[in-house]
DNA sequence: TGTATTTTTCTTGTCGACAAGTAAAATACA
DNA sequence: TGTATTTTACTTGTCGACAAGAAAAATACA
């Protein structure tokens, strides 16, 4: 192995690109740094990124398949917007898949999975106790995502993973303004699941992820009640 | 607007053709008319197709994307196996969308959602009539599609849909050798949906769309166990 | 003859250039 | 001055060619 390479970070491994571009993109995304309507203009990320419009092109039609960006054939592609006036079918996928992914992590889960689990929690303590709102909501959805992971079905975990994501884009639209505390309750919330994961009780799983649910659905709509109501007066 | 195109065939919209190779390869994977496994090389659909390389690329991004073929990174990229071992996930997942979804359009379903509803199910009527097996398969899937519809919770149909086409993909797989009817009680129990659908009656609706679709994972079952046995005779 | 190494072949990944299509700007016309 | 039409500018879609990586084939060596 010679070591001639002057370059190092211009030398990308083939295929290396559109991965980094995707998920670069992705973050942005989610977390509003690229606000939804922005435009996406295809030269100038290939000039950011350096390199040519056709790794780029690949990462695009990836997220647009995930319906993270919208495409107008030949004219212009963006980040596709937050559909408010749909949000309670939102709420209602996801009250369900928080659901029925805790009480199949009750019923498949193995041993390993319960450390990986324990660790999120305990994230999510901490980002409680520190009062940072977006360490809550990432640290929420990890969480969850482990316990769907425990579940071991893959159809549902991708189905929640994206209803994460986009949970995400929406809880980041309205922590922008607001320093919000999700309530103490909900760590002893996460416990009480732990224990019924643990315990392997379906029923108790199952009622204490639709309560949760429900109870996280309700926070949210408060929020956004509030929000709204101050953007009237203002 | 003058027409000095001779050749109209050849000329395709800019923008058509990858929906179009998009299309075709989703249809012949979902028909079994490409295996699972089979190879599939980008230059000679290129050929094929008589486009260059860029497009068909996009459209085995995109069936990348639905899980409905694998790339090995350098390497190549083939129709993605049917993974038997795991089938009962599906069948979970199935199932429970079978029920959501009939209960979501018993409630939110619209006048003009019921004729749509009605005529998928006298074609499945007309299926199970002749003995078209692969009718059948067809407009049972189109007839719950609707009903999904009528539902209106996009990420609930995104999944169904999916879940929808992997069964098509799974019985296309049964079917080639063997004759097997589904009972006329099929045909009953969609009447009963419809009615349930009709009367906006959600608990009827629920725990039909259960009895359904539980009946009906039965049958396949049944159908693969029976299967099973015969591979093992021979 | 059997194994390690090199060479070849083949497929995918990336590039730069060009063509088509659309929106905005500029011009013509009333 | 206001509207219709042409021109321009800019973005996306497609192409052909080349480079990188990996498997298969061929060769060298024991």
């Amino acid at each position: 192995m010679t070591d001639t390479d002057s370059s190092p970070t211009l030398e990308r491994k083939r295929g290396s690109g559109v991965k980094m571009v995707y998920d670069l993109l992705r973050d942005e995304i989610l977390d509003l740094e690229l606000a939804p309507g922005s435009p996406i203009d295809e030269v100038q990320l290939a000039e950011r990124f350096k390199m040519s419009r056709t790794p780029i092109r690949e990462a695009l039609v990836r997220l647009a398949g995930e319906g993270l960006i919208d495409t107008l054939p030949n004219r212009s592609t963006m980040v596709s917007s937050i559909d408010f006036l749909n949000m309670h079918t939102f709420f209602d996928a996801l009250v369900l898949m928080y659901r029925v992914t805790t009480r199949l992590a009750a019923q498949n889960h193995r041993p390993e999975d319960l450390p990986i689990i324990r660790g999120f929690h305990e994230d999510y303590a901490a980002a409680i106790k520190s009062g940072d709102a977006l360490a809550m909501i990432a640290t929420n959805a990890a969480f969850h995502a482990a316990i769907a992971e425990a579940g071991r079905n893959p159809y549902f975990t991708g189905l929640f993973r994206r209803l994460l994501d986009e949970g995400r884009r929406m809880l980041r639209l309205y922590y922008q303004s607001y320093e919000e505390q999700f309530p103490q309750r909900f760590v002893d919330e996460h416990a009480e699941i732990i224990a019924a994961i643990t315990a392997r009780d379906l029923e108790a799983a199952d009622r204490l992820g639709k309560a949760h649910a429900e109870q996280i659905v309700q926070q949210v709509q408060k929020l956004f009640a509030r929000k709204n109501q101050l953007d009237i007066a203002l």
